[in-house]
DNA sequence: ACCTGAACACCGTTCAAGT
DNA sequence: ACCTGAACACCGTTCAAGT
């Protein structure tokens, strides 16, 4: 019992890159995407910023390791209905994380092809496949619904920067969108203006499975499912 | 003829608005998005950053109005056959647009609701209305591929960045994926790493058009259209 | 092996001073 | 009205020195 742990005796709450990554993770909850710095980080682990650099090779590594640590638990399979079913539990339960973790939206953005973002392929692939897509056509189905999920999650990230930085609650940032596209010039934005209205009721998920749903209506048409 | 410009002579080339962003323009398509400072433009535009500062709010909003510039022009309506058609021309517009000046991608991204995403959303909502989608479900259409297209953007955008980092062209670039892809656990990322070898020989815009028509395909099943 | 913390290079923004 | 450029606050990263 003298060296359960790997080869060295540490202080309690000593550093470890779990230790690292829950704390970037409770800095950028906290204080949203410009939270996590260096400094921040140093401080709240009472440690230079050096001896984080021993157990992190730079801050994108660090966000992705943090993206990754939210993304994952998020889209553990459960077991589903149908392939159909399974590719909406993925997408709700990214949908969710994303609405707990705004960062998390925007970190998945900059990283394709990294570790979170390969998860999430990996999720989506394997119903897109058992719903019978045929091979040649899998990819860009499985890019689709992916890319469309990164969109949602970006934009929902920065809505929710915007409304960081300015203070506002959701009723009140949704009135000033909707309030400015109202106040286009309708002739020249007729669609926009007069959408405006239905900014303030829309509910964000419902809008995103939507989204969802057209593409998996989508693929059975043209794949004949 | 003395007075033609407004209330001021100013030296040839002096600063405005208009020069700045063409300035930041160039910069960002040279060097990428992190090529924008203060630094860089100032040197660019042979003035201090305080002089930028006079026209522009701050850099935010020089990269908004940047990427508002190559928007524009890269969405403004041809007579097209059909709203479907219509669709397709903008999105394409879009997918060229950010093929070329990648920055606009990740721009775009992070600034929803402002006056690039109006643009696109005024475009794209004109002909999903012309479609016959019910009022009630237009904002749902639109947004879909909206946050579609901004995914897309977004990912290119980041796959630019990376290729430019390492200077990596696009076939070095799909191959290191690929190889990275292939090299996966196949017992637990069998979709992953099966479709790794696709990555060589796949199109981005073929893929990029694939989604676009899977929702388009889901508004006409779904709405009857 | 792991940590410390000063130092470096760089950046966005401000502002008193000029014309 | 418009420009200059020094100064400020802040940040990511490095590294010689410690234990």
């Amino acid at each position: 019992m003298a060296e359960k742990e790997p080869a060295s005796r540490r202080r309690p709450g000593s550093l470890s890159r779990e230790s690292i990554i829950r704390a970037s993770i409770e800095l950028l909850d906290s204080e949203g995407e410009g939270g996590l710095t260096f400094p921040a980080l140093s401080r709240k682990l009472a440690t230079g910023p050096g001896a984080i650099y021993w157990h992190i090779d730079n801050k994108g590594a660090l966000l992705i390791a943090a993206c990754d640590a939210i993304v994952a638990p998020a889209i553990t399979p459960r077991r589903a209905a149908s392939p159909e079913a399974a590719i909406r539990d993925v997408a709700l339960g990214l949908f969710d994380a994303i609405n707990a973790h705004p960062w998390v939206g925007s970190t998945l953005m900059r990283a394709p092809g990294q570790s979170p973002a390969i998860r999430i392929l990996e999720a989506i692939g394997q119903p897109v496949a058992a719903l019978g897509v045929p091979d040649e056509k899998q990819w860009s189905a499985v890019s689709a619904l992916l890319s469309y999920i990164v969109g949602i999650a970006g934009q929902n990230a920065a809505n929710a920067q915007y409304a960081r930085a300015h203070s506002l609650n959701r009723l009140d940032f949704l009135t000033e969108v909707s309030n400015e596209w109202s106040e286009l010039d309708s002739q020249i934005y007729p669609f926009s203006s007069g959408i405006a209205a239905r900014m303030l009721t829309h509910d964000d998920r419902e809008d995103f499975m939507v989204g969802i749903d057209l593409i998996l209506s989508g693929l059975a048409t043209l794949y004949n499912l």
